[in-house]
DNA sequence: GCGTAGGCATAAATTCAAATTATCCTTTTT
DNA sequence: AAAAAGGATAATTTGAATTTATGCCTACGC
């Protein structure tokens, strides 16, 4: 027998294999893969097919590995394991440092709160890098960043991260003092629509009242939280200040804006499951 | 740092890589695995990206591992290793036994001419199994099959072997003869095109002339070859006879047939890989 | 005993990654 | 110089693998 080559069993089902047999369900098996429980069966079905034997027995509810299977589990595990761990060890890849960069607005409302969940979904150390404005779109070397826009992005993997809408909210203790129009206005500066597009949507009236400009949606709700006025707030950004009651709606309009964030991943640098799993942990209604 | 998972390295990129760096070139990666130059070169790219490294230095003319390359080159190739003799121990699959069911003239006058380089281009043990005539489709354990037919075969791999080509030849002894029309005409029962429609499509003289029947084209063709007669012979059959000078051609007409040998492969049991190489092989005109 | 839920198999349809084709570029050889 | 060898790259095509949508079976609850 020569030694060039090794021939062609494809590595993936075997991946499925591994999984399914620590697992002890196709279905699990399927969750751990971000895939569905019939891909982990077809690829299954095929390396049985391939090997000319059965793997698994298949039980009602469960699944068990026949004799074949368990014979060959080991090796398979020990393949496995001896290439993740030299891959992790010269180059540091496998399950390692995910950096994400993004504004700090967006780092605080809504990386934060995840972050828990994020980092046990995709099993990386996560590092938080918080864009500068200022420096414009300098490359960085996270292989995800977020950023604000309409949707033409230049990378492979793009997915708006929620549905951008806007309605005024307030510290719960102006709510006594009077109609909430006469409060000063709080706003931002940045892309969003302003105080001005709201009143010409919702016929507001547009008396002059006293206006506080900040330069950081942060900041911004920092102010109001204090009360310091009205804060044409981004639903989605304030949602937990609302459940907390820190803050509460004075209006049921919703200014909607067709630019939202948006979770931008570097193609050449994660695998499609790493893609799922942190856009199905990021993005508002995956997870 | 949890134990589950294997993180989603495509193995088919690391086996381009272990391949590429065992051979010392793209172009000869790609030979050895039945790709093209392109994919691997590709493969590599990506793999390269992946882990944020060069794995190669690109020389003219050659390629050299990078101090990456050569560190990581080892495990890559001892898990490898480890799933290949571990599968090939507990299933015998890797590249074991070939089995090839065929008539007994094209076991004799198709695969046997080839049997060395198929040997040699697989890597696979292989196994000539006769097929019964008697017997119709009998299920066999092959994984290829050569049959006759037009070509609506159930399989999903299917190729035709070459295109049947008719025309008389004889031994040469006979050739001072008088007109190879007098010969006894040898014929071949089976689905070819008979003496009948030789006749009918060149206008050959009907004349009665004394026929013997054989009932395979391996007989016919012994009897040709003794001098018994003429025989209308598929001439991809008879080339290396022809080619010997053991027969040769007595007329330039050919007679075609739409009918011909098929090369069907068991989609389930055969890879890409290996259906390229055997068709490569076997196939007229590919090889 | 039935009904329901959990888990795998299967068919059909879709998706998208990966392969091929076709050039181009660079370097070595004659 | 011209040709050959080997690799990179862009554009296109292909087809394998995934998803979606069911179906089926069995254990378990009531």
């Amino acid at each position: 027998m020569d030694k060039t080559g090794f021939d062609h069993l494809p590595l993936e089902w075997v991946r499925a294999f591994e999984a399914a047999a620590r697992l002890g369900s196709f279905t699990a098996a399927a969750q751990e893969t971000s895939l569905t429980q019939s891909a982990i069966s077809q690829r299954i079905g095929h390396l049985e097919a391939r090997l000319g034997t059965q793997l698994f027995v298949r039980q009602a509810r469960r699944i068990t590995l026949t004799a074949d299977g368990e014979a060959w589990l080991p090796h398979v595990q020990a393949a496995l394991v001896g290439l993740r761990d030299s891959t992790e060890a010269l180059f540091g890849v496998s399950r390692n440092r995910l950096t994400i960069s993004a504004s700090g607005s967006i780092n605080e409302l809504w990386l934060v709160p995840r972050l828990e969940q994020l980092a046990e979904v995709s099993g990386a150390q996560i590092t938080l890098s918080t864009m500068v404005v200022a420096s414009g779109d300098t490359k960085d070397d996270a292989a995800v960043r977020i950023r604000y826009g309409s949707g033409d992005w230049p990378v492979a993997y793009a997915v708006p991260l929620y549905e951008e809408r806007l309605s005024p909210v307030v510290a719960p203790a102006l709510l006594g003092r009077g109609a909430w129009q006469t409060l000063p206005r709080l706003s931002v500066s940045g892309p969003r629509p302003s105080w001005r597009r709201w009143c010409a949507q919702t016929d507001t009236s547009t008396t002059p009242v006293s206006h506080l400009r900040f330069d950081s949606f942060c900041a911004g709700l920092a102010a109001a939280r204090a009360g310091q006025g009205v804060l044409l707030a981004s639903l989605p950004l304030v949602q937990a200040e609302l459940d907390a009651g820190r803050l509460v709606r004075v209006a049921d309009e919703v200014l909607r804006h067709h630019e939202t964030y948006w979770l931008l991943g570097a193609k050449e640098r994660l695998s499609r499951r790493q893609w799922r799993q942190l856009s199905g942990c990021l993005v508002d209604g995956t997870a």
